[in-house]
RNA sequence: GGGGUCUUAGCUCAGCUGGGAGAGCAUCUGCCUUACAAGCAGAGGGUCAUAGGUUCGAGCCCUAUAGGCCCCACCA
């Protein structure tokens, strides 16, 4: 053996190397091969801006999991790669950055903005790449792609014009929520409601008197939260069963301030129970009233400019800020004597996602994608199960949304993202659509024509992700062969935004789904369940995590303890506990390496070559037990796997590998692995062989979840450059020569028992020199304790133990703890005082009645004997069998010891 | 207003279609034992929120109640 293992384990001495030699190695890299079935995962592309942040690291360990697993089963893995141009975020940020510089950037105009933009692209958007890679994530870089690279480009022109043809996008006045900051509009999914404290002004409007003057008796009352749009009101409504209000219908209301007549109208909409039951409407700023002004026809007023400042209309209030000219409107109504009083009110308030600016509704003429033909084969995925989605409660999300949902604003007032393929000619305002600009005017021949300057939302480009990124529109071989891809791994919060809208475009493009499954993450949050947040400065960088215990350590504190969907709360400690586990890893590991070069140098005949065929017949009891827990272990963690149940497997793993095998099993071959004599050499080898194939085994069920310290002992264990991740999956084995042998498995649960109860007993007396006697003819049992110290040696000073054979006057199988030199024999089976052990049995007899009841009960119940299958008859029949031969014991066992 | 979800050991949470109440951390006790003190061994600690119901059997299914969190809608 040429390698070995550092002393210590310094994940920073490896994972860098490996990472670099799997892409050496292009081991990530995947080509259509259609010997191979593939599997395919596109990763959410995350932000050119972005920094990799606990949620990037949790999404994508959750993805590089499932695609090493595959890839170790001989799948075709691809994980494509991309970034995301993140439209509005990164202009945000530009300007930002432009603003330091004192500049807008109107003063860069728009090819000087992109200009920027494309730099801050080249600079930045590499950097959450190169940190991806430092988490471990095996994407095939050779296929990174970029939401507005070319071929996306094309992909989001062709699709918009198709639809267009189709007359599923459709540009329409309609009312819109606007960012005065961002200056753009934003689709009602960037929408987030908060709670905010304000007012509810009670006012009152005077009714048109006969003459059509205000009347100074006659009012009507109401309430608003926002005073300031009165200047665009053009109605007051009222429900018409309301009898209150009978006698105003067809009349008409004064509007104070802007000073004219406007109707009363009728509309089911109003709450009759709410406040006085009169709403003002204002089509031009709120959506309700937008809609109830279409149902009455109603003028709409818009009193807004962009940057929501009062313009023309609201007459002398022009030129103010909404809040200001809320307050200065407010004055003008106190003062004229309508204002009737002023309650404190907590609503919610739409704001802007990405800059908390509350909204304003306006109206404008934007791009809609129709919404109502689209959605239906995304409803009926997901009802028929053609695609799944993990949890399954996320269903009633999806359902939630897709049920009400509206029409997608697709323009932004941006300019960093997909130019909208629109063209209008300068002279007959014909809007052409199409993939390039076109020369002449189609209808009045003229060549002028502008291009729209809006953008696209950036999830319309993110849509298409699955496609685009394996080279739709052209039918491309990775296109035919990959899509549809797999598994979706995202978080549940952008169902909305990206997942739904994926489903459907995959259905309408492709006519076919974009993955079967979608896998679903909760949050990271912090030690107190707090959102991690910038401006909280709660946030626990990943990349700082990784270089203080490594990422396999980070990997795996993400992925335990948590299921699918549930938000977790992120801990130092519990990184500590699972750089603990690849520390406990690596020592057995070096353990394990040591003895075999040992056994080498002192019989030259044994180590890496020994096959299982050369030591079967060798196998002690103790290597059957554990091999046979590798092989319940392979099923259990498939399954899991299969089910998406990433972190119960990965428990399973960490289970066994610390207490079954470093603990129990390691424990018990140490006496074998240290014999003076070579004459049972054959039972050595045994050991070294099982130890050996455990722990490759164990660690390739590891692997997909702490991919470097895996590689890095699976090639030094192997003294090769062969690589772990493109080595088989362990596969479960039915096969009886395989030591799945039940008497062997039994004798050495026995000993586990009996060791457990020494233990406890020589604890009754810390600090106590002891020595065990362990007495038994059985030559198993012996073997089984053997060099026994190693299994009390951290107790109280159990400095002696001794196997016998001879009884010595002792029971069968007995064990005896001698503590302060008064010896106290106890048999086997029972290494507890009297007392104890009668409090045992019958914690034990009551244990058996309840699982006899339990079997007695289910071999009586008449629906399970119907619809159990006959094995489980069978074996619960065995069960009861056993069960009442064991309480016969114990109840014998009791009366004598009671005796 | 609609929907979802949670309530399990001191803390954070697992518990997959009903059949053993579990893990990590923390606490206490004893141990340098030729892989590992980032370790070993042992112990204590839970009416599984409450009240009913279904069942031979309920942490798990049903109903109601209390409290927490989230999403959607937005009553002006």
């Amino acid at each position: 053996m040429s390698k070995e293992l550092a002393k210590t384990y310094d994940p920073k001495d490896i994972e860098e190397r490996l990472y670099q030699k799997w892409l050496d190695k292009k081991y990530f890299h995947a080509e259509v091969d259609e010997t191979k079935k593939p599997f395919t995962i596109v990763i959410p592309p995350p932000n050119i801006t972005g920094q990799l942040h606990m949620g990037h690291a949790l999404d994508n360990t959750m993805q590089d999991i499932l695609i090493r697993y595959k890839r170790m089963q001989g799948y075709n893995a691809l994980w494509q790669p991309g970034t995301d141009h993140a439209s509005i975020a990164t202009e945000v940020r530009i300007i930002e950055k432009l603003k330091e510089e004192g500049i807008s950037k109107e003063d860069l105009g728009r090819e000087g903005f992109l200009k920027r933009a494309w730099e801050w692209k080249e600079e930045y958007g590499g950097r959450i790449i190169s940190q991806l890679k430092k988490l471990g994530s095996s994407c095939d870089w050779d296929r990174e792609r970029f939401t507005m690279d070319e071929g996306c480009n094309r992909a989001v022109t062709e699709v918009f014009c198709k639809m267009h043809e189709k007359g599923w996008i459709y540009k329409g006045s309609r009312i819109i929520n606007w960012c005065p900051v961002c200056n753009t509009s934003i689709s009602d999914a960037e929408v987030e409601y908060e709670e905010q404290a304000g007012h509810f002004w009670h006012i009152k409007y005077p009714l048109v008197d006969e003459n059509g003057q205000p009347s100074k008796t006659e009012f009507l009352e109401f309430a608003t939260t926002r005073p300031e749009t009165m200047l665009g009101d053009t109605a007051v409504a009222i429900n018409p069963n309301d009898e209150r209000y009978t006698h105003l219908k067809g009349r008409q209301v004064w509007l104070p301030i802007v000073n004219k007549a406007i109707p009363i109208v009728e509309d089911e909409y109003v709450d009759m129970e709410f406040g006085t039951g009169v709403v003002k409407i204002t089509p031009a700023h709120d959506p309700n009233d937008f809609e109830v002004g279409k149902r009455h026809n109603l003028p709409e007023i818009n009193i807004m400019n962009d940057d929501a400042t009062i313009n023309a209309n609201g007459g002398k209030y022009e030129g103010l800020d909404r809040y200001e000219a809320r307050k200065q409107i407010v004055e003008e109504l106190k003062a004229e004597g309508l204002l009737v009083r002023i309650e404190d009110y907590s609503h919610n308030v739409g704001t802007h996602d990405r800059c908390g600016t509350t909204i304003e509704p306006l109206i404008k003429k934007q791009w809609f994608v129709k919404m109502d033909e689209l959605i239906k084969p995304a409803v009926e995925a997901v009802k028929n199960g053609d695609i799944r989605l993990v949890p399954e409660r996320m269903n009633k999300t999806y359902f939630n949304w897709t049920d009400n949902i509206r029409d997608w604003c697709i323009s932004r007032q941006l300019w960093w993202g997909h130019r909208i393929p629109a063209y209008y000619c300068d002279e007959c305002g014909e809007i052409t659509v199409a993939k390039s600009a076109p020369v002449v005017c189609p209808k009045c021949g003229c060549t002028h024509l502008t291009q729209d300057p809006d953008t696209l939302d950036t999830w319309f480009s993110s849509a298409l992700w699955p496609f685009s990124t394996l080279g739709w529109p052209e039918q491309t071989p990775e296109l035919k062969y990959f899509y549809p891809t797999d598994v979706l791994v995202t978080g549940y919060d952008i169902i909305f935004f990206w997942v739904i809208r994926m489903i459907f475009s995959g259905y309408e493009q492709m006519g076919e789904k974009p993955f079967h499954t979608v896998l679903f993450h909760g949050l990271v949050r912090d030690s107190q369940g707090r959102k991690m947040s910038k401006s909280l400065g709660n946030g626990i960088d990943p990349l700082e995590i990784i270089d203080k215990y490594g990422a396999d350590a980070l990997r795996l504190t993400l992925i335990t303890g948590n299921a699918p969907g549930n938000d977790m709360r992120f801990y130092y400690e519990r990184v500590e506990s699972s750089r603990n586990f690849a520390n406990k890893v690596w020592n057995a590991s070096r353990f394990i390496m040591m003895n075999m070069e040992q056994a080498q140098e002192k019989t030259g005949t044994c180590g890496w070559e020994v096959s299982y065929d050369d030591i079967r017949t060798y196998l002690e009891p103790a290597d059957k037990w554990i091999l046979s827990g590798l092989n319940t272990l392979i099923r259990d963690v498939t399954d899991n796997i299969d089910n998406y149940e990433l972190g119960i497997a990965v428990q399973k793993v960490y289970d066994f590998i610390w207490d079954e095998f470093c603990d129990w099993y390691i424990e018990m071959v140490k006496p074998r692995l240290y014999r003076k004599d070579t004459d049972e050499q054959g039972s050595t080898n045994a050991a070294l062989w099982t130890l050996k194939h455990v722990l490759i085994d164990a660690l390739k069920l590891l692997h997909p979840y702490m991919p470097f310290i895996t590689e890095e002992i699976f090639c030094t264990i192997q003294s090769s450059e062969e690589s772990i991740m493109i080595s088989r999956w362990p596969e479960y084995t039915d096969d009886l020569a395989y030591p799945a042998e039940e008497k062997s498995i039994g004798l050495i649960k026995e000993a586990v028992r009996g060791i457990r109860n020494i233990r406890t007993q020589m604890n009754v007396a810390p600090g106590r020199k002891a020595a065990v006697y362990v007495v038994s003819e059985k030559e198993e049992v012996r073997s089984i304790f053997g060099e026994g110290r190693l299994f009390f040696a951290s107790l109280a000073g159990a400095s002696e133990v001794t196997v016998q054979a001879d009884k010595s006057g002792i029971a069968d199988d007995a064990v005896s703890v001698v503590v302060m030199g008064a010896t106290v024999y106890i048999p086997f089976e029972e290494l507890v005082d009297i007392r104890q052990e009668i409090e045992r049995l019958e914690k034990e007899e009551k244990r058996l009645e309840g699982e006899l009841a339990r079997v007695n009960g289910m071999l009586r119940n008449e629906r399970f004997m119907a619809k159990a299958p006959e094995a489980k008859v069978a074996e619960e029949r065995a069960k009861l069998e056993k069960y009442m031969q064991m309480s016969a014991q114990v109840k014998e066992r009791l009366s004598q010891l009671r005796k």
